[in-house]
Formats: C-alpha cells, sequence, structure tokens
DNA sequence: TAATATTGCGTATTTTTGACGGAATAAAAG
DNA sequence: CTTTTATTCCGTCAAAAATACGCAATATTA
C-alpha cells in the first residue's frame, strides 16, 4: 500500500496526465443549496471534489467514481457543464510537495506530475443532503458541505467553477425536471417549491408554481399528507418515474 | 526544420498530454450550413479541426489558434460546448504510425504520444464562409467544407462532436445574436431569415420573424436595396454593434 | 402590358404568462 | 370551546406573447 501510494505521485501509468475532473456535488437542505467541499491542505481553503481519470475509464466514469468516493453513493444524476484550462489556474495556489509530503508521510516529487498544468473538465451532481455522509480522501484534511450563500476560502479557480456550476443548474432547471434528485421520495408542494425558489434565488407564485408543476404530469399527488405542527397538514406527492425519465430525455419546460 | 517535425511525434515538452481541442468551425453558403472538415490520411475518413494545446495557452487560445490555422481569419465567434473522453474514443480509427511516416517522411514512434487516450474539449466557431480560404495542416491530406446534411464518412467519435456542436448552436440561436458571424456585413431579411430556417432546420413564418428579429434592436435597416434580378428588390440590414454585443453578453430572446 | 416570383407589412386569434383574493385546515392560546 | 395564528390550497381575470394568415408592392421577363 506505501509503495502503491508513493506510486501515485509518480503516475506509473494509471492516470491520464493534464486532464483531471472536477465534480461539484450540490446538495439541499432546510431551504439551503449545500456544495460539498473538500480540504486539500490543513490551512483555510477549499476545493469543489475532484480526481484524476484512470486510463481505463471515461470522464462520465471518473466523476461518478469520485461523487462515490465522497458521498458513498452510486448512480447519482450528474452533468457536464464546462472545462477549464489555462496555464495559471494551479499556480500559486499554496499546495506545495511540503504540505503533501507532511500530511501523508510519503516522498512527493517538487516536480510531481500532479503540479502540472491541469485541464479540469467539470460536472455537477445532484443529491439527497441526508443520505450523503460526506468521506474525505487520502490527500484532504477534511471534507464538508458548505451553503453555497456562504463559502468559506476557495482555492485555485474553484470559486468560478461553482459560479458557472450553479448557472449551468439554473439553465438546466428551466428545461428539466431536477427536483427528483435533490428531495426525498416523497415530499411536499411547499418543500419542492422552496427548491426552486432556493435554486434559482428568486420568489415564485406559490398558485401559479403549483400550476405549473402539475401540468408537467411527472408528479403525482399521494392520498397522504405530512404533519407539520400546529398548520394545515399539506398532501405529499411523489415523482412519476416514467414520465420523469422521459422528462429527462425530452425536455420539460419549466421556465419561472 | 525537420527536427522540430521529429520533435512532435516525440513530445518534448510543448505540449500537453492525454487533452487537446477540437473545433467544429461552421459556415453558411447559398442556404446550406458547412463545416469544415480535415482529412488526415489520404484515405476517406474526414475529421473535425483540431489540435493540441500548448504548455503556454489557455484551452479558448488552442481553439482559436487551431481556428486561424485553417481558416486564416482571426477573433471569430467561439464557443466551448462539450468534452469528451473515454478509453475507446480513439481505437480502430485506421491512423497509424506507418500512415503518418508515409506522409511526413518522418519517423513516427509506434507508442506516439499521439496515439494515446486523449480527452478532447470541444468548441464550435462561426465564420463568413466567403472569407475562408481553408488551409490544411502538415499531418493532413485535405482540409475542406461540406454540408452538414451531406456529411463524408467520419473518423473517430467526431460524428458525435458535429451532431453535438449543432445541438449547442441551436439552443445558442434561442439565446443569442448569432446571424452576425454567418454572414457578410450587409445582409437582406431573406437571407437571415433563410439562414435561421437552415440552423433550425425548420420553416418560420416570414412575418413574424422579421417582426421579432427587428424587436431585439439589434439589426438596422439601410437606405439600400439588393439587386436579385427579376424580383422585388429586397432592403439591406446591418447589425447595429453595440446593441448586438450587448446582446451577446445579456442574451437576447429568439426562441423559434 | 401582362405574367411571374418575390418582398414587405398589418391584424385577428390563440396560447401562455402573471397577478391576485380568499376559503380551508391544524394546532395553540385565551 | 372559541379565537387567534400560520400555513395550505384553489380559481379567476387581465396582460402579454406566440401564432396564423391575406394581400398589396415591386422588379424583371415574356
Amino acid at each position: 500500500m506505501e509503495q502503491e501510494d508513493a506510486d501515485f505521485f509518480l503516475n506509473t501509468g494509471q492516470f491520464l496526465y493534464n486532464v483531471g475532473v472536477d465534480n461539484v456535488i450540490f446538495g439541499y437542505h432546510e431551504k439551503e443549496l449545500k456544495v460539498l467541499l473538500q480540504q486539500p491542505i490543513p490551512l483555510d481553503k477549499w476545493t469543489v471534489t475532484g480526481g484524476y481519470i484512470k486510463r481505463t475509464e471515461s470522464i462520465e466514469e471518473a466523476a461518478n467514481r469520485i461523487a462515490f468516493l465522497r458521498t458513498g453513493l452510486k448512480g447519482l444524476f450528474f452533468q457536464q457543464f464546462r472545462s477549464f484550462g489555462n496555464p495559471d489556474r494551479s499556480k500559486d495556489n499554496g499546495l506545495t510537495a511540503a504540505h503533501l509530503k507532511k500530511m501523508t508521510g510519503l516522498d512527493v516529487p517538487e516536480d510531481s506530475w500532479i503540479f502540472d498544468y491541469f485541464v479540469s473538465v467539470a460536472f455537477y451532481t445532484l443529491t439527497e443532503f441526508s443520505k450523503v455522509e460526506p468521506k474525505k480522501g487520502e490527500l484532504e484534511a477534511d471534507c464538508q458541505w458548505w451553503p453555497v450563500s456562504d463559502l468559506p476560502p476557495i482555492m485555485f479557480d474553484h470559486a468560478m467553477i461553482i459560479a458557472e456550476a450553479l448557472k449551468a443548474l439554473r439553465l438546466h432547471i428551466a428545461h428539466y425536471p431536477i427536483g427528483y434528485e435533490l428531495l426525498e421520495e416523497k415530499f411536499t408542494l411547499p418543500e419542492i417549491h422552496s427548491l426552486y425558489e432556493t435554486i434559482l434565488g428568486k420568489s415564485l407564485d406559490d398558485r401559479n408554481f403549483a400550476k405549473r408543476l402539475m401540468a408537467t404530469g411527472i408528479i403525482i399527488k399521494l392520498n397522504e399528507t405530512k404533519k407539520i405542527g400546529a398548520h394545515r397538514s399539506p398532501f405529499l406527492y411523489k415523482f412519476d418515474k416514467e414520465k420523469y425519465a422521459e422528462g429527462l430525455k425530452s425536455g420539460v419546460a419549466l421556465a419561472f
């Protein structure tokens, strides 16, 4: 294992050079959109989850593998949105061979391939917040959720990557049904309403929202209600899996 | 020069490994959308224009450089739309060291870096057809325009890349003004109308098209007409550069 | 002068979007 | 047990946008 780890910094051929994957993992909890960030060194800067591409896998498989490593969940919904690449993006970020040597106890060459110019293919992934137990990688000091509206200091160009992911998500939500990925199996109208308001960052008329959502035909009203304390109990709904899958393929107009 | 060329196949450090750029260059001519393709070997298969990324340049600069190499034009409008990457994409394509050796007269190692797994960051570029004089690269047998609706046999996964580029272009045209890049400086309403019909692949009511296009405020009617033979002479129009630039930034609703 | 092909505009209809008031319900407070 | 409070839930009406469509004007050729 130690030898394997040391080999990593030399890249004995299992990973592609100069290109990697970043994956902006979004969750939704208590009316807030969260993003899963990791801390490559025990300093004050964070990055989105990411990793290298194995020679045997596609970029999509790499994105999926990374999501699994950090969340423990398989088969999450993910979407490529842009690639980033310029010679300066990894410069002056404070991540040095010395840091990694200290963290891992391994020999990390100053000119290790991982400090090279990397083009990053970026994805976003959507997941149900409550199912995730963030797991940090061996090279990271920490991994945890942060509210999108209140991020810690961000490393590299990852602030831009998060911003672009959010932009892509907002564009995507207008054309495809994505509530499915972020909510529990059964949810109330106010819950999904609030999710859309959070993602889009603006308030949506509740009556018109319900009307249009139901018009898509992708959600089904159940004959159950949810107790929410001192108020009228809202009905529960769930997604119609078939129509949802169809909507993902052919698109669903849900412009608000 | 010969040494430089031979060095290329060894990659003495000027290019990134495992990642490159493909650029789908579109032109519009005689009511047809064209795409600029190159033939890497004198066989019957073609690819979109593409190349490697220098260690000193960004992926956007690489895309731009490639567009310049093939068209002779600078400052063209281009847009990244997706990246492609899986271990099989360059397999079984018929491009061998022997082919390149024969074409260039240089020594090409069987295991040259260029035969490796490559992730491709794909862009599309728009250009005025009549201004372009296609120039082939040193490693290509030919470079010329092909109608999108009638393509020759395509190598690798480039048929998919072209299809995705077209999809992105169609999506883009609904939100941003792109006629500017594909038409001559002065154009008639029927010309731009026909361009939109061609790109979107469907017919658009001429009266409603004109109404909405003018409503955007990005084109200006000139006091000149164009002689088109045995018919009423249509007025000429041009883009309002400022409003066009603004439309590119903030978006222009032109959904048809 | 008539025939032909194309440009160029206006108006009516339908569809979609946006705004908004008020009754029903669940529990807690008085 | 009645009132208060907070929330769900539904329908209608007006404004705006998208769509459909008819016909006069024009440039050349026959």
